[in-house]
RNA sequence: CGCGGGAUGGAGCAGUCCGGUAGCUCGUCGGGCUCAUAACCCGAAGGUCGGUGGUUCAAAUCCGCCUCCCGCAACCA
């Protein structure tokens, strides 16, 4: 599986991030992606690989049409804003992708109005015909069998008439194709635990049709035989994968025919899912091979939480990089994030590894070697002729090791591992520099000769060190490769698959500090009081103004009577427990103003514990239809404020229950 | 009993498939060195490998049960 460069007829090798949702700036863990990607397409190059890397823009969907409408804007400037800013964090971290895909790019949108006509006229899509059978607040159709007592099996709600038809994917059809192709490839999913995830959860319960059109809003592709619908999310987003090379129904192009089917397919574990099951069924659909891996990555968390705009603990790539270095800032996301589970970054940890890996171990090893070859010898080195020395043979063996074991970990795409193992390496030299002390080798003529094969060695790892990490932080890479004045085939990883000794001389040139240490107190106080300073900013009268919520976009006007018919009622909290199985659900008990308990559930568990809500009055919709949820039935619902991170009950302390609310 | 993953010295991780000295980085303490970015090197302290029962000559590793975390699914009336 794991060809070198061994030949020279260049095999291809095509990878894919998961497209980035212009709904806003993308955040450092939105990063990772299209990093963690950029890390593999530069090793497979360096590999010799033909590698196409393709990453892009998600543009379309109901959001993205009111986030514009918020705004006042037109959804496609709006889009050309965001991806642009998209594109320009990518490159500021020197993400090397060939193409950038925009799902409003025209090549795209004709390909995918072909690929739905296709499936459409080979009977894979179909439109629904019934009435009645979706769920708003579920966004979702389905058929007269799937209702439970009439409603949403999924939240139990009542289903309205749906005036708007939508198209449907059978992926039923497709189900048992699909669980060979798992069992025929057994490195499908990485890491494999999630292979039984979608087994368990999704394939054997049964799939249902997907619905890959809408009518309800317009921002999208239009079907072009139905223009009143667009393609829905999933079939359009998906299909770049192979429209970004230049896929279509009716003659693809040759590089489509070179780079297809994606060796590798980047994304984050919350899309396993799509890429996994509907994905490919959409291929097989298409009469077309599927991919070979996906790889579904764990997250990045901001220490142990998630990153949001309330909690103020968002971390941008293009910031931290004009603090550290794109590198530094690369290296943190490709070495600290394990493999199969969440890594977390914060300001400390940054600066701390920073300071250990980057500043003491490498850069300040490159730095004095430089400098001692410079000193005693002016910068020339010949290779040794015979070593006899102990240590030397030591040195090597673990420079051999260290080669052979960052192709295993690379091949396994065990990035943070492989980092480790190239770290450990300078390690070694910093411990070889102290066991051979070239200071002392220096002072007697006669051990000079000793001294070059010492400082040779040295700069030979670093030579080694160089072309490792070129595929982590290619700046750095080339500037140690400068530095110590190689080029051209010293340069290239063939050089150092054996190890040692490739180079027959050094002429070294002057050294510059790779990475400058951080006083960590002293940086740690410039944020803070530059955090502090903006959040004082932000809360002044001054700027509230300019502070709106985000996604604002109103229902339709109603009559005063329509208002009328919601009987809201103030209600006592008499007793409040979780509900068992749910995790955002609270079941409360309620004094309503008659005699008989009422009971509600409402998704608060996540903002609110038992303790703080019983004995407080809240405002009820006490003439809701109940619904059952999670086995325990609703008789109305409470009202709470949600600006999307946050919700907080409305306590209406101090009224009496049974009051009326208008 | 929905599905899956995790729990290893103060912190973050590797080791678990294929049982046999518990390893790495950071931090702490002590020492050494001076080529270098107050960097580097050595040594020490610190872990009954979540708990419990079993298999075995031998268990972090295999099996049973339990506790706690995290995803996915379901649930925010």
């Amino acid at each position: 599986m794991c060809q070198h460069a061994d030949h020279s007829g260049k095999e291809k090798f095509y990878i894919t991030t998961a497209i980035a949702y212009t709904s806003r700036k993308p955040h450092i863990g939105n990063v990772y992606d299209p990093v963690l990607a950029d890390m593999i397409a530069r090793y497979k190059r360096m590999m010799g690989f033909d590698v196409f890397y393709l990453t892009g823009s998600d543009e379309h969907g109901q959001k993205i049409e009111e986030y514009a409408k918020a705004q006042g804007m037109d959804p496609k400037a709006y889009v050309d804003g965001v991806s642009a800013q998209i594109k320009a964090v990518w490159d500021c971290m020197n993400v090397s992708y060939d193409r950038f895909i925009r799902t409003t790019d025209p090549d795209h949108e004709q390909a995918v109005q072909k690929i739905f006509k296709k499936l459409y006229d080979q009977g894979d899509i179909y439109k629904g015909t019934y009435e009645g059978k979706y769920c708003v607040p579920c966004e979702s159709f389905f058929t007269a069998s799937q209702l439970k007592d009439g409603k949403c099996p999924d939240c139990g709600r009542e289903v309205v008439d749906a005036k708007e038809e939508a198209y449907f994917l059978r992926l039923s059809k497709y189900q048992d194709q699909l669980m060979a192709y798992y069992n025929d490839h057994s490195d499908f999913f990485l890491p494999d635990s999630r292979r039984a995830e979608m087994v368990n959860n999704f394939l054997k319960p049964g799939l249902s049709d997907l619905c890959v059109s809408r009518t309800s809003f317009t921002w999208g592709i239009p079907v072009e035989f139905d223009p009143k619908h667009v393609t829905y999310v999933w079939l359009d987003a998906l299909s770049n994968y192979i429209t970004g090379i230049g896929y279509s129904p009716d003659g693809s192009g040759e590089k489509y025919a070179k780079y297809w089917p994606a060796d590798l397919h980047v994304i984050g574990k919350d899309i396993v899912r799509f890429h996994t099951i509907y994905w490919p069924i959409i291929l097989m659909a298409l009469g077309e091979p599927l991919p070979k891996q996906v790889l579904g990555h764990p997250w990045l968390l901001v220490g142990e939480d998630k990153m949001s705009k309330s909690k103020g603990n968002v971390l941008y790539a293009d910031d931290l990089a004009r603090r550290f270095g794109v590198d530094a800032v690369r290296y943190y996301l490709l070495s600290e994030i394990p493999f199969a589970q969440d890594g977390s970054i914060t300001y400390e940890s940054l600066i701390t590894k920073y300071n250990a890996d980057l500043a003491n171990t490498l850069g300040n090893l490159v730095n004095r070697s430089i400098a001692m070859t410079n000193k005693y010898f002016s910068g020339s080195l010949t290779r040794p002729v015979a070593s006899t020395e102990e240590t030397d043979a030591d040195l090597r063996a673990v420079a051999a090791q260290t080669v052979a074991d960052y192709f295993r970990l690379m091949d396994a795409y065990r990035n943070a591992d492989a980092a480790d193992a190239v770290m450990s390496l300078a390690r070694r030299c910093n411990k070889y520099i102290d066991e051979t002390a070239p200071w002392v080798l220096a002072k007697e003529e006669a051990s000079l000769p000793r001294l070059n094969d010492v400082l040779y060695n040295l700069i030979e790892c670093i030579r080694i060190l160089g072309i490792l990490l070129a595929p982590f932080m290619p700046e750095t890479a080339e500037k140690i490769l400068s530095q110590i004045a190689v080029s051209g085939e010293l340069a290239e990883i063939g050089s150092v698959k054996e190890g040692f000794g490739a180079a027959e001389s050094y002429h070294v040139g002057t050294p510059t500090p790779l990475f400058a240490r951080i006083d960590a107190e002293k940086l740690l106080a410039e944020i803070q009081a530059e955090n502090d300073a903006k959040a004082a900013a932000e809360s002044a009268p001054a700027a509230a103004e300019g502070k709106k919520a985000e996604n604002v976009a109103f229902l339709p006007e109603i009559a005063i009577d329509d208002f009328a018919r919601i009987d809201l009622r103030v209600a006592e909290i008499t007793d409040c427990e979780p509900v068992k199985r749910a995790k955002k659900l609270l079941k409360l008990t309620l004094n309503d103003g008659t005699d008989t308990p009422r009971t509600v559930c409402s998704g608060i568990a996540k903002w609110y514990t038992p303790d703080q809500l019983k004995g407080r009055r809240v405002v009820l919709v006490s003439n809701l239809k109940p619904a059952v949820l999670c086995g325990v039935e609703s008789q109305g619902m409470i009202l709470a404020a949600d600006d999307g991170e946050d919700v907080k009950v409305l306590f209406v302390d101090g009224v009496a229950p049974g009051s009326r609310v208008r």
